[in-house]
RNA sequence: GGGCUUGUAGAUCAGGGGUAGAUCGUCAUGUUCGCAACGUGAAGGCCGCGGGUUCAAAUCCCGCCGAGUCCA
């Protein structure tokens, strides 16, 4: 990055000099002239734990509103915060960061911003140093990211670098910390497509603020080389991003040994009661050693096994312990840290409305839950979940919306920690299994066992190692065995390139936006439009009524005329503000050219049984919103002609009653008969008043959006739809499916379809009932008896079949055949299959010296020999006698020596089968005497 | 979105082409004033559903439904 990006007029107005880090090499400024060091770990160790930097000790909620309040009183308004959970947007699930509150459309500029200058204190979830929470010190899976942002255009500008460094310097001042203890480091920045130059506000030796530049986007033409990806200047609009992190603020301001100590101090306190460890900060040799291990933390990366093991030596041997009665001390509290952090991040999570699952922003949540749920094991805290975040809750009564959503989020966290319990007494189970036979194989449980029980079962290892050695088995974990399990994955994985028609989407560019007219028009189902360009079947027009696919809404058909010639319109996409239409029945040209005028009719019952379907989705999600609750959203959606499918986060499956409830509900809202609302808004006054519940199905691009508002459901849609609820008809809601852990599936009917499925439903319900000649409200009793009777006959005629066949037996002995010293019966058994052989065959062989070859004939031929085991020590296979009888009927058999069966299709072979048969058991006897 | 595992008696699971099994639970019965414990015996299975391959499928193959889990 370029030097002269840094040389400010505030540097110079206020005494700072521009100096290079005698540790580092990275330049800084300060009006330190005595400074040799940047002011960053691990060049500067943190000075501020037991010597606060700023002049008061300010707790969360107070240092939020300072904040606000400083930034409020110099020209800058004050914005709500965003969910952590980034709904409107597609690339990340979480909110890593204040900016991403603006992305992807105000920092492009398509959207101009909510306001300008604007601040925020933005909870933020990052889960990437997972491992560090706790243990650091200072690292937080939630936290605050407080901000002042200003979106500068070419022709408006806000501020820019000067003022940024200023504010952020007065800030700083008024909060009483020491100029000369300020530095900026130098440190260009780049992420998500932008980069710019960057100031690091240090003091202590802690970062407390990030000052971002954003003046730069990824391009293939740029110059400016950063990270190995070239930039090149925005022109257009220049942002300042600035994130201040609220919890460092408040740990700068109080210098406890830990940040957690600082932000949450009473969970902790009452975490470490229930874990029953003493965690008295007043005791000076305690507190020190915290206080050592942060401040070495600050300085190494101990996300790396070998560097935590490095850290703790270090904080060891400056405290003078061993390292193991270190790691016993610190192990305990560190897991308490994390368990209070996790907590927190959790309570952000299911108070914003996620729902665990095993896919997307669910899973996250799952992951988090399920690492606390495995600490607060080891520490044997054997509260529920929902209390700890009821703790949190109180602790934060700047979040209301979480106290209004309590119920349900116990709720849920009641059935995460049932299903967590379930899945660790399968493993259980599977490794008691596992260790048992490794056991007698007097072998330890090899990692492949180890990385299937995690991998496949969710089982960490270390409780596979726990539960093995219980069972007396060891297991050897590798430091790097969580990379042994991505490495297995990253093997397995192949992409697939798509192929896109890429010179047809470059003669795209040049043509104006398609007018959409079915907004204005949802009636007219016919038009004339000029052609504005052709690609082999696809034809661009003006203007356009025909819906292109969307939202989960199917494209429109019709037939499109040009002059008497007539074509089909299959389908209708939209790429980027252009629609597409496609023709179908093309020979060998599309007789069409630029220029041309054309006649379009639209398939109208069609289009209407999509539009219906579309305004029955609104319907129905309001009613599964007023049914089950507020964390109900649309995870996917999709029309057709006949019925519709809504996917919706809920956290167990829906019941029949919930069901029927849903159906009641969305029939109700059908007859208020409420107009349907469609509007064009502002996207940011939208959001301000609906909130980003409008997003449930997906983000629209754009400086407006189309608010629409059916019952009480407000949603960004594109689709067409109904002028009133009344319209949709009766709604019947066919089936549910789980489709995901988390996500249920509702389908559904509505209008004539509704009707059509409804009728198809009692036909086949008459039809049942008919076939069993009763009424159809008879069903149920009747279905249930004929089955019982069924399974009853069943046995009795198994029953009846091995009585039969102990009553053959006697019969049979009678044609009983000496052959080479045995008894042979070798015979025909009318209407026996192969069950009932095997019955008559058993029960012969119980005789000494018995060898019978059975043939019956229901289904083809069935062949069953039998020996006693002592002919079978004479040499008889019976597996090779059915081989030899069944080939000869034209099939196969095989089996064991005592026993085995086969069989063939064809019955006229009877006797050579019988005869083959009895040639084989000769020879075996013969071979043997 | 991708990967892996899995569905057998009320529960937990074995069997992995050749007559469906074990343990616990249930019921009956014996010993007991009664209970527990124990002995003896019995009941309880569309082997998830639908196709296919085969003489033969719980078992192999395909599809569907259900459950679990890891990752993006």
């Amino acid at each position: 990055m370029l030097e002269e990006e840094y040389q400010l007029q505030f540097f110079s107005d206020n005494g700072f000099t521009r100096k290079q880090c005698t540790s580092c090499g990275k330049f800084y400024w300060t009006r330190d002239i005595e400074r040799q060091t940047c002011g960053d770990a691990p060049c500067d160790p943190y000075t501020f734990i037991g010597a606060p930097v700023f002049k008061k000790q300010l707790e969360l909620s107070e240092m939020r509103e300072y904040y606000l309040d400083f930034f409020e009183t110099r020209d800058h308004e004050r914005m709500d915060r965003y969910p952590v959970v980034a709904r409107w947007r597609d690339d990340i699930y979480l909110t890593i960061a204040s900016i991403a509150d603006f992305q992807p459309f105000v920092t492009s500029g398509q959207v101009p911003p909510p306001a300008n200058p604007l601040t925020i204190s933005q909870p933020c979830i990052r889960l990437s140093d997972l491992d560090a929470v706790g243990r650091s010190g200072r690292h937080l899976t939630t936290f605050e990211m407080m901000a002042h942002h200003t979106f500068n255009t070419k022709t408006k500008e806000i501020y820019w670098k000067d003022d940024t460094v200023r504010l952020c310097d007065e800030l700083l001042t008024s909060l009483g910390t020491d100029p000369l203890a300020v530095t900026y480091k130098e440190e260009p920045w780049a992420g998500g497509g932008n980069a710019g130059p960057c100031l690091e506000a240090l003091v202590g030796g802690l970062e407390v603020a990030t000052l971002v530049f954003m003046n730069l986007q990824k391009s293939r033409e740029g110059t400016i080389e950063l990270n190995g990806d070239m930039y090149s200047k925005m022109e257009d609009n220049y942002i300042v991003d600035t994130g201040y992190g609220l919890e460092r603020f408040v740990w700068a301001s109080k210098g406890s040994p830990t940040i957690y100590d600082a932000i949450f101090p009473t969970i902790v306190s009452e975490i470490m009661d229930l874990a029953g460890i003493e965690h008295q900060l007043e005791d000076t040799e305690y507190s020190n050693i915290l206080a050592q291990n942060a401040r070495l933390a600050g300085m190494i990366d101990i996300s790396e096994k070998a560097n935590l093991f490095e850290l703790r030596k270090q904080v060891a041997s400056n405290i003078g312990i061993s390292v193991e009665k270190l790691t016993s001390i610190m192990e305990p509290v560190e897991s308490v840290y994390s368990i209070t952090d996790h907590t927190r991040c959790l309570t952000f999570m299911l108070g914003d409305g996620i729902v665990p699952s095993n896919v997307k922003a669910g899973y996250l949540a799952r992951l988090v839950l399920r690492r606390t749920l495995r600490m607060m094991r080891d520490l044997d805290i054997k509260i529920p979940l929902s209390e700890l975040v009821s703790m949190h809750i109180k602790n934060l009564p700047e979040y209301p919306e979480f106290e209004e959503r309590f119920d349900t989020i116990a709720d849920i966290l009641h059935h995460e920690e049932d299903k967590f319990a379930e899945t660790l007494d399968r493993g259980k189970r599977m490794i008691q299994k596992s260790a048992q036979h490794y056991k007698k194989k007097n072998e330890d449980i090899p990692l492949e066992t180890l990385i299937d029980m995690y991998d496949t079962h969710g089982i960490p290892p270390e409780i596979t190692r726990e539960v093995a050695s219980e069972e007396g088995v060891s297991v050897s974990l590798p430091d790097n065995f969580y990379s042994l399990v991505a490495s297995k994955h990253s093997s397995a994985e192949e992409k697939v390139v798509e192929e896109k028609d890429i010179e047809f989407v470059d003669r795209l560019v040049n043509l104006p936006s398609t007018k959409k007219l079915f907004y204005d028009d949802p009636h007219r189902m016919e038009f004339e439009a000029v052609v504005l360009d052709t690609f082999e079947n696809k034809i661009v027009l003006d203007s356009t009524l025909m819906y292109p696919e969307g939202g989960g809404q199917p494209a429109d058909h019709g037939t499109m005329t040009i002059n008497d010639h007539q074509i089909d319109i299959v389908d209708v996409q939209q790429i980027n503000d252009i629609v597409i239409h496609i023709a179908g029945n093309i020979e060998n040209e599309l007789h069409v050219r630029k220029g041309d005028f054309v006649t379009v009719h639209i398939d109208e019952k069609r289009r209407m049984y999509h539009a219906s379907h579309h305004t029955a989705t609104h319907v129905v999600i309001d009613a599964a919103r007023k049914v089950l609750g507020d964390h109900i959203w649309q995870m996917g959606a999709q029309k057709s002609e006949d019925r519709a499918r809504l996917d919706v986060s809920h956290y167990k499956r829906i019941t029949q009653n919930e069901l029927n409830e849903i159906e009641l509900v969305a029939n109700q809202i059908v007859m208020k008969n409420t107009k349907v609302v469609a509007e064009w808004m502002d996207r940011i006054e939208a959001e301000k008043l609906y909130g980003f519940k409008l997003y449930q199905g997906g983000v629209p691009p754009g400086k407006k959006i189309r608010v629409l508002k059916v019952g009480d459901d407000v949603e960004a849609c594109a689709g067409t739809h109904l002028k009133s609820t009344g319209n949709v008809g009766p709604i019947k809601i066919l089936k549910t499916e789980r489709i995901q852990d988390g996500i249920e599936r509702l389908e559904y009917a509505a209008g004539e379809a509704a009707v059509r499925s409804m009728q198809e439903l009692s036909s086949l319900l008459t039809q049942s009932a008919d076939a069993l000649r009763v009424r159809p409200e008879q069903l149920p009793p009747t279905i249930e008896r004929f089955f019982s009777e069924w399974k009853e006959l069943k046995k009795e005629n198994d029953k009846l079949r091995s009585d039969l066949a102990s009553s053959r037996v006697q019969q049979l002995m009678q044609d009983c055949e000496n052959v080479e010293g045995v008894h042979v019966i070798a015979t025909l058994i009318e209407g026996a299959d192969t069950g009932e052989l095997m019955k008559i065959a058993g029960e012969l062989t119980e005789n000494d010296d018995m060898v019978v070859i059975l043939v019956g004939d229901s289904g083809g031929m069935k062949i069953v020999a039998a020996a006693s085991s002592d002919v079978v020590k004479k040499g008889a296979n019976c597996g090779s006698i059915v081989k030899a009888a069944s080939k000869a009927a034209g099939g196969g058999g095989g089996g064991k020596p005592t026993i085995a069966q086969g069989g063939g299709n064809d019955l006229s072979k009877l006797k050579d089968a019988i005869n083959a048969g009895m040639d084989t058991l000769k020879q075996q006897l013969k071979a043997s005497s």
